[in-house]
DNA sequence: TCGTAAAGTCAACAGTTGATGACTTATGCT
DNA sequence: AGCATAAGTCATCAACTGTTGACTTTACGA
């Protein structure tokens, strides 16, 4: 894609297109060797330009990989502002959960983030993302005493789930499909509902 | 503890001190700052000695960090080779997910490879320990069709858990003690056992 | 067509990285 | 006491890190 893009068109000048280059390329480096793993003049030279403009157009290497690894949390994420919980895990794990299979690139960005968690400024944004903005869906879904643990939990077992995918490629899971495993989450997550609350 | 070791006897020279120093530091470091914010330097400092003596015992700062986290199954699991599954689960959640929180170094080595993740190797060996050692405890106990997927769900809870807490560090779950957790995670893998086999 | 501002490149720096080989110092046996 | 061997240290390498400023080339409006 950007090799065909500046192949087709030798040379043209164009910050946008040349920033946004910038932008897929460091994802996919990032994705696949992390943060430390990966160098300015990698991802430079896969968007074909040179690895100075990363700091021209960014300011460093660890606000493109903020810009890179960003993500809006989806809009009606449950089909409707105050739908039911089981129905916002399900559309989770579909949706993030297993949206990381097909090429590097397309992985989610909290896995990403996941698989450069070395570095405490990642690990700052992470929390800001899962814990701001993900779980605070589930919160104000809940009721009962310990809501706030219950749905941590339930966090916990999507954000497990990516990660046997994602970063330990457990055999089972990695193979299995959104419509093998929706039914045992769903059952996970409805008895943490039905236990009594304490 | 390494620094009153050294001082109190001033520079005796002995192999499988200085190792074992050697080995205790960069359990430290990598625990605290992952494996590349870990430099062979900063660990051979921490040790009081020279890096060099890293490579002349270890043979290379990856093989330390692979010696270092090492860890052996904890041998009477469940207490008892052919016990209930939910016994398994919950002296996993005791032994090693909830034994992360008082002092760096008292981390589960688990979760320091996964805060170090980056690193092809390291993700090896986590796939490794994980898929090898302690999911196929739960394999083994469990029965039904999809037997395996069941086994890495639950992988996935506990291993989710851990995440919470030892990387992004989510509020409720950090807080949350052992006694307060284990209620919600039985019903949870109970659920699971209850599922109809598809 | 020409000139100017933007877009892109080059060379280089200062620091750090893991790793090696030759060197020095202490230890323990005879 | 003296010597061989092991334990520890020093200087150094070569590669790579993110980042900077000065330089060259292209695009585009007048």
């Amino acid at each position: 894609m950007t090799y065909a893009d500046l192949m087709s068109e030798p040379k043209r000048r164009n910050k946008a297109a040349t920033r946004s280059a910038l932008l897929e390329a460091a994802r996919r480096r990032f994705t696949e060797h992390g943060y430390d793993g990966t160098g300015v003049r990698d991802i430079a030279a896969d968007a074909g330009v040179d690895a100075t403009l990363i700091f021209r157009y960014f300011g460093s290497k660890q606000a493109l990989f903020a810009e890179a690894v960003r993500v809006e949390v989806p809009e009606g994420l449950g089909r409707g502002r105050r739908s039911d919980p089981a129905a916002l895990v399900d559309a989770l794990l579909r949706e993030v959960v297993f949206t990381d299979r097909p090429e590097p690139g397309a992985e989610h960005p909290l896995f990403v983030m996941l698989r450069s968690a070395g570095r405490p400024e990642v690990r700052a944004q992470l929390r800001e993302q899962v814990c701001g903005e993900y779980l605070a869906e589930f919160t104000g879904r809940l009721q009962g005493a310990d809501a706030e643990l219950r749905a941590e939990l339930i966090g916990a077992l999507l954000v497990g789930i990516g990660l046997m995918r994602s970063v330990i490629d457990s055999p089972a899971l990695s193979e299995a499909s959104f419509e093998q495993t929706r039914g045992l989450v769903a059952a996970m997550v409805a008895a943490l509902h039905e236990a009594a609350p304490h």
